[in-house]
DNA sequence: CTATGATCATCC
DNA sequence: GGATGATCATAG
């Protein structure tokens, strides 16, 4: 599927309420009182008729899907409510690669946001905002190199190195844990909310 | 077990 | 309210 007419498939379901959506493609939201934090990004692969697969990219080829939640505000207003999570961090390829080579940045020209709004838990109502794509130019793509070079930088010192990473790190982009918990101490990119305030209307 | 889809829990 | 670290379901 080209990534232009993804798009335009994806913005007809804004509007759309999810739950309905994660219904009829019998995806999971609640398992045993615990939340398949997964779900919404599961309803939006499964409407483009995408495998789910936990390879690392290429979720089509050309493009890249993500989801982004949006609340409210008591004042009214929309906010984002989370970062987001855009690729995992590989020590190595980090610190062989420079910010034009790495797959950070392959990641971010690829990427297509689909952002929407949630109540205070998932039993809430969740509509689709709106679908966004990433076009990094100027002084975006400049605070973005840096962040990257940082994230190299303490990967390179041998004072420091992976364990030093921390989410502290980064103005438009940080290093931070994830993983399937219990342990598990691999880290990934995830892009604060100021970055997407860059690309997304509210 | 790990990567991907992300959100939850808690601290300031 | 915003930031940071931990965690969950699914699939390979």
């Amino acid at each position: 599927m080209e990534r232009a007419e993804a798009i335009e498939n994806l913005k007809k379901l804004v509007g759309k309420e999810l739950h309905e959506l994660a219904h009829q493609f019998k995806i999971t939201i609640y398992q045993g009182g615990k939340v398949n934090k997964g779900w919404a990004g599961h309803v939006f692969e499964r409407h483009l008729q995408i495998p789910i697969n936990s390879a690392q990219s290429p979720n089509f080829g050309s493009w890249e899907l993500k989801s982004i939640p949006l609340k409210y505000k008591k004042d009214g207003k929309l906010a984002f409510k989370e970062t987001m999570a855009i690729t995992m961090i590989d020590p190595v390829h980090v610190c062989q690669k420079e910010f034009e080579e790495s797959h950070l940045l392959m990641k971010l020209k690829k990427i297509v946001v689909v952002a929407r709004i949630v109540g205070k838990n998932v039993d809430e109502p969740s509509y689709i905002h709106s679908v966004v794509e990433f076009d990094l130019q100027g002084e975006i793509y400049d605070a973005v190199k840096a962040d990257y070079d940082l994230v190299r930088n303490t990967l390179l010192d041998p004072d420091k190195g992976f364990s030093a990473l921390t989410g502290k790190m980064g103005y438009y982009i940080q290093p931070r844990t994830k993983g399937a918990g219990h342990g598990s101490t691999s880290r990934a990119f995830y892009a604060r909310p100021r970055f997407l305030a860059k690309f997304i209307k509210l």
